[in-house]
DNA sequence: TGGATGTAAATGCAGTTGCATTCAGATGTC
DNA sequence: GACATCTGAATGCAACTGCATTTACATCCA
């Protein structure tokens, strides 16, 4: 097992965290500016609407986003009271829940999209063809 | 100017997003488990390495490193705190100062070395050809 | 059945971040 | 020189995160 990585390897790794770092942050910018809630609240939405009857057992959600337990637990706090989402009693399982989306959730979702494609557009698409945005997929795909 | 990214904008970014924070917080893990400070000290401490005897205006260190400056203000402080880092006041302008590394703090600096070239290379080195790592490398120097 | 072990979710606490403000010193203008 | 404006750095406060633990229920197995 080699420990040291080639020079070609270092600097992808260096210029990656810079740049997915000031991207993200141009995004949260762009969208904070909209008036809009951070990424993460988009992130959650989308899963839970996407979901089956729009809801997610929190232990999946957390696993959807690569989150730590106690941090998808308070995300769903803060989503609750900003009224998106609803905790359900779970039905077969005394310890779990649901989180559903409610249709304002739903409506949130639908217009961050809006500020979040063209966030996107801004700062990625516009910058790279089709094709190098798909390689850059593929590249990154075999770093997953 | 379009409003709408391409599919493949849309999944590059997605998964952008997704392998940087994977790949961070396993590389932070590393560090961690091997009983160091987090990586932004590391940069830090890098940057003042390079630096002309070693130290850097805040206000240079915080566009290095791509922080709010009251980011750097704390980082500093807690470099300071553990030894790493010294503050010298700054001759030339009585408002600012140098956080200038101390001989620990090039020593740890080297020491996180050994343990962050092996996280790198465990991540990313090991799952691309050079050539690949050179094409990520160009990829996101477009997005920057 | 009942005790050990496992899993879902919440929470107390300490440490960290973001924001806005403050403070001190520089610079520019008249 | 005096006043307004700008810049470098620190800080109070509220929100957020990480960690470890707790609480509640499930499951396993003798």
């Amino acid at each position: 097992m080699n420990r040291k990585p080639s020079r070609e390897a270092t600097s992808a790794w260096a210029r990656l965290v810079r740049v997915q770092q000031s991207l993200q942050s141009a995004v949260e910018r762009d969208l904070k500016a909209a008036g809009y809630p951070p990424l993460a609240w988009y992130d959650a939405l989308l899963e839970l609407s996407r979901a089956p009857r729009g809801e997610l057992r929190p232990v999946e959600l957390e696993k959807q986003m690569l989150m730590p337990q106690y941090s998808t637990s308070r995300l769903v706090d803060r989503l609750v009271e900003a009224g998106f989402v609803e905790r359900k009693t779970c039905p077969v399982d005394g310890r779990g829940q649901f989180a559903a989306i409610t249709p304002t959730g739903r409506n949130m979702q639908k217009r961050m999209w809006e500020t979040y494609a063209a966030a996107i557009e801004r700062h990625v698409g516009s910058k790279l063809t089709c094709k190098e945005a798909a390689g850059l997929h593929d590249l990154l795909g075999k770093l997953a």
